[in-house]
DNA sequence: GTAGGATCTAGAGCGCACTCTAAGGCAAAC
DNA sequence: GTTTGCCTTAGAGTGCGCTCTAGATCCTAC
């Protein structure tokens, strides 16, 4: 047996016990929550699992509505597997687009970093070349 | 000359000309926008690009406020290079962070598209070895 | 017995980044 | 001359994801 508190719950995922509280009233919860002894959450290992896959989600910019539609999906059991792929795919789909956008992104801040140490004599030399940017401009 | 209208500068950067107005409003323009006949704001090319890099870092999770802060440092002219450098690199270490984090989540999605293709008998075999994860249990 | 600390519920509040509304100005087309 | 369409302003509204408050209950320690 592996009774946790929320407390506890929140300790482990680093979430907030609202932040639990609240996930738990937006259905992101595979299961229901058992209560102990005056009403309060007891949570086992498996819902921190859970939670774990959750935050992952959300970390890569899942909402918390697509979260619930799968948790829906794994709540109902068997025989939805498509459409969980389906959700899955989707979402892989957005975060490698969103990959794509930070690569672009580094390639810009590298860039301009470049432009800053050279600037600086931070680096050996200042290239003749360097691409005028907008910042080379007084404002 | 290249004086663009907002409602062109809009088309061309896929802001919403509420949205251009909104980022003026909030000090994300290097130079104070023209004003043509009847007050209406005339851009210019070297807008555009600024614009465009304000999209990229936004794009990449930058707040408001930063781009901000960092637009105020270009507006100051040079001898702030230093300042800039900072906002970047840590801006930068953001983006590293938060690549990775996407990295850990398409790990998670590749794994479990991997057991749903393989429990609908979409790849050629089903592996004995595959990790029971949560959705295995019925809810 | 009482103080402290964790928990409970329902519901309000907040921060961010837009997004839209209302009321109006100007200019070209019909 | 009036309709159409793009522009202006100030300010209100929205959606998301939390985050917090109030007031109550319960348990443990002193």
């Amino acid at each position: 047996m592996s009774g946790l508190s929320i407390g506890q719950v929140a300790e482990r995922t680093g979430l907030s016990v609202h932040t639990l509280r609240f996930y738990e009233r937006e259905g992101l919860l595979a299961q229901p929550v058992r209560r102990g002894a005056a009403g309060h959450r007891v949570y086992d290992e498996d819902d921190v699992d859970w939670l774990g896959v959750c935050i992952r989600l959300r970390a890569s910019g899942m909402p918390l509505a697509d979260i619930r539609r799968y948790t829906e999906l794994v709540r109902a059991g068997q025989g939805n597997e498509v459409e969980r792929l389906e959700v899955l795919r989707e979402h892989r789909e957005r975060v490698l687009a969103q990959r794509h956008e930070l690569d672009e992104c580094l390639k810009l801040i590298t860039h301009k970093v470049g432009i800053y140490e050279s600037r600086l004599g931070l680096r050996g030399h200042v290239p003749d070349c360097a691409p005028l940017s907008q910042e080379t401009k007084p404002g």
